[in-house]
DNA sequence: ACCGACACGTGAGCC
DNA sequence: TGGCTCACGTGTCGG
């Protein structure tokens, strides 16, 4: 079980290895054959809940693809992220990469290697994939460098204590934001070869309770609070039934709601206690007031009883392995990954504790939790509505149906305007038609309305300008159609005309 | 000042005033002959900045039009509504209207009435329009009696004491939605027989703090608390830089908070104290728990002092004046319009007042002001996001959210689409042409891609069926092009043929 | 000084 | 019952 029987037989073949390896490097193709996979035979946590979070993070942005890692606990007692779940987003089409507008070129290298990213999918997935569904990797007909990072990320876990990549991000609890090519790759690890191919420039991980949401770019994109919150927002509820087992963990209760991103982390004033741990964090939304972020402070890793609940797949464990040794300029984890720093720290705002009770104090962490499940979900709004007039909660949901209502009204008018074009366009296509016999010949006619014909301009110009054309014929050769007008005319009208239906055209 | 001198000439024309009657009514007509107009020589309030609201409201909706009636003070000291700004949106295109599908019927009829709604309201504009925008009603070509209704609405305004209209609703500050045709004509007042013309079903009047909107649509739409919240949140801030002006009113100090619809009436638990009078609202949003609706205690009308900033305009007053009589049984306006019972009163949430001090009084009163226009907003957020999963605020903007992209992922495929549906039809329209000259004559020839030619599959079925068809010519008539394929065929290969192109055209 | 915006603690209602 | 949401009063910060 430590060993796929099928693995063995591939990674046996000398060939095989190295077309893999040359598609996702040598370093990872060397783990992925010496790894021993902890724990192969279970499956996948299942639905997660977060594909419809994830897509929407793709969908319409300038992210490829955005994958969440799940927390998994080993058998050694560690704990490992796994491949979650993930929306990939590759805007294939129209491609034209190089400037030179040969696409020949295109479909000749890069299909190729296309070709060869879904032979090496394919040799993954029989050796390490799931037994789910099968032949997933056939279905691609080709696929691209930066589909093949997204999809081989099924195939990686980590297991590090790295200050990089989603596990670094998970132990510091912090967001890494990697807006250039070699700290990008720095935290891509062992799939920098597949990152580097691929062209990425941004790599971003946010850590949520139980997991690291990994987004990834060939675009530079600087660092947005927006995408953060987003994230948070959308992605604060995976695995919501399952977290309802076991809701107290340890003496001390902590109502961890189901429904809450990292907010069992104790949350503090950053303006008092710790305003230099957020240096490297940009706030662009609003002030930020109060705690909807917080550093290293967390009784320990939440997930820490709930992962077990969780079952981890067989994958290749990524141990602590970073490709490259420099340290990352952007991102200053002052980590040491210090998880095991806690108890209750003093708030700011509000009224006094009232100090007389302590059993309400369930209470007042749950209603803290809503308050900031609900200022995530403002933040998330704010990411997706733009003209926000006046950073106000109140005219933020005034903007927002502002621009929902603007959205519909947009919507409606383009597909009435889409129906009028087919209105228009359905019948020149079923232009009226007659066949008669004459003789022994038959004569087919077809009519059309002037405005629908490709020469309508032609024609119109040179019935304003001329006497009628008369005579005209048209001809037509393999895939095209051509008239031929004769007209009498003047000498030296000639350039006339010619302008003139230069003008009719281009307007 | 009392009479305006060219409205003399039009209406000492009794044709004219004939014409006039047989569209807004007679009732209508003699008040409009008869009443003085006051202060006929200001302009008016001018852009309240509603008119995007009004337009979102209708837009997308059932409603045909929005009216926001302003509140302007007389010189005789009364009050009065007169026309703010309006948007109407009359589905005229694609009419059909009576099962026949004879549009001759319509174009007959219809459009002579249509003529005659314009001419109307030429008439009507030159008696009693505002001195700026001229021939606003030339540029109309035909008004439907829907338009007709909304237009001459601006030539009315209402001075009544009636429970009725507007003003019935404004005085007793509630929300008059009747959704039958009778009531309708109730509320409709002078202009039901426009309104009856017109066909509405539904009018509803919803009372903000300096007027009241009116929504009236052809439609029977039952009372939604959604769209008046939509209301509420859309228009709570008309003419709000003038509002500033005079922020103390009376010796108690009330914060007009400038973007609120009528939160200056004092809130109260309606379950406490005045369960009786919520019985015509239909709460379908949430449950009522607080107090978002309130009876008619209020302190004065809050816009006393601040609408005396606005002049009225040229309007026909409509004094108390009900067309029927009977009392309408949709809205029990138990109103007696009482505007003044006041004095706090007890709530029920929330903490003891910790009664120390009396000077925060003001601060809670703001606050509250501030959470209700909040929840406004939220009610307003849930009438336009469809598909509310769970009744929560969190969700709802969750909803929103996802919402709001699913709107941008579907502009954005649209517009990709019309950019596709453009790339293949505009250098259709600008086909590759030539200009030479041979002997006398010039020779056009223009040429396009086959697809692109409406006689595309004629000329693709000839081809497939019969040799080549070789000779083929096309002439033009006034509108049209006609092509015409003479082609060689052996004897009942015609039918045979015939069905081919038939084939191959409704496909 | 006021005022607007916000978060907090708290009481209460609803499954 | 307890979890969850909500509204309310209050403290506080910033303009």
């Amino acid at each position: 079980m430590w060993k796929q029987k099928m693995g063995e037989k591939f990674w046996a073949n000398e060939d095989d290895k190295m077309v893999v390896e040359s598609v996702v490097g040598r370093e990872a193709c060397e783990l992925l054959i010496s790894s021993g996979n902890a724990a192969s035979d279970v499956t996948l946590p299942g639905d997660l809940g977060v594909q419809q979070g994830l897509a929407q993070l793709v969908e319409g942005s300038n992210w490829n693809y955005a994958v969440f890692w799940h927390v998994a606990s080993l058998r050694s007692g560690g704990i490992s992220l796994i491949w979650g779940d993930g929306h990939c987003c590759d805007p294939k089409l129209g491609a034209a990469e190089d400037g030179s507008s040969h696409q020949n070129v295109r479909s000749d290298r890069v299909e190729k290697k296309e070709e060869l990213n879904k032979l090496v999918l394919q040799k993954l997935h029989s050796s390490f994939g799931r037994s789910g569904d099968d032949n997933f990797a056939e279905r691609l007909d080709g696929v691209s460098d930066v589909e093949m990072l997204y999809l081989s990320s099924m195939y990686f876990s980590f297991q590090s204590d790295s200050a990089y990549g989603p596990m670094g991000s998970l132990k510091s609890k912090r967001v890494i934001w990697a807006s250039d090519a070699p700290t990008c790759l720095d935290h891509y690890q062992l799939r920098s070869f597949l990152a580097k191919s691929a062209g990425f420039q941004t790599v971003a991980f946010v850590p949520l309770k139980n997991g690291v949401v990994e987004l990834g770019s060939v675009k530079a994109i600087p660092e947005e609070q927006n995408v953060v919150e987003m994230v948070r927002a959308l992605l604060g509820a995976p695995a919501s039934n399952k977290t309802k087992v076991l809701p107290k963990i340890f003496g001390q209760e902590l109502s961890l709601g189901g429904v809450k991103s990292q907010s069992v982390t104790i949350n503090f004033s950053p303006k008092v206690e710790d305003d230099s741990m957020f240096a490297s964090e940009t706030f662009d939304a609003q002030r930020v007031d109060s705690n909807q972020f917080h550093g290293g402070t967390s009784n320990g890793y939440p997930s820490d009883n709930e992962a077990k609940l969780f079952s981890h797949p067989n994958q290749i464990v990524m141990r602590g392995f970073s490709p490259q040794t420099r340290i990352s300029g952007l991102e200053q984890h002052k980590d040491e990954s210090s998880p095991y720093a806690d108890d209750r720290k003093p708030r700011k705002r509000g009224r006094k504790p009232a100090n007389g009770r302590e059993e309400p104090l369930n209470h007042v962490e749950a209603e803290r939790q809503r308050r900031e499940k609900l200022n995530q979900r403002f933040y998330a709004l704010r990411a997706v509505v733009p003209n926000i007039s006046k950073m106000d909660k109140a005219s933020l949901l005034g903007d927002a149906i502002t621009y929902i209502n603007d959205l519909q009204m947009k919507i409606k008018a383009l597909e009435t305007e889409k129906d009028m074009v087919n209105d228009k366009h359905k019948p020149q296509l079923v232009p009226d038609f007659d066949v008669q016999m004459r003789h022994e010949d038959a004569v087919v006619t077809v009519s059309c309305p002037l405005d629908a014909h490709p020469a309508s301009e032609v024609i119109k110009t040179l019935r304003n300008h001329q006497v009628a054309p008369e005579c005209d014929v048209s001809m037509k050769d393999g895939t095209g159609v051509m008239h031929t007008f004769s007209i009498r005319t003047q000498v030296g009208g000639v350039e006339q005309l010619k302008e003139k239906l230069v003008a009719a055209l281009s307007k």
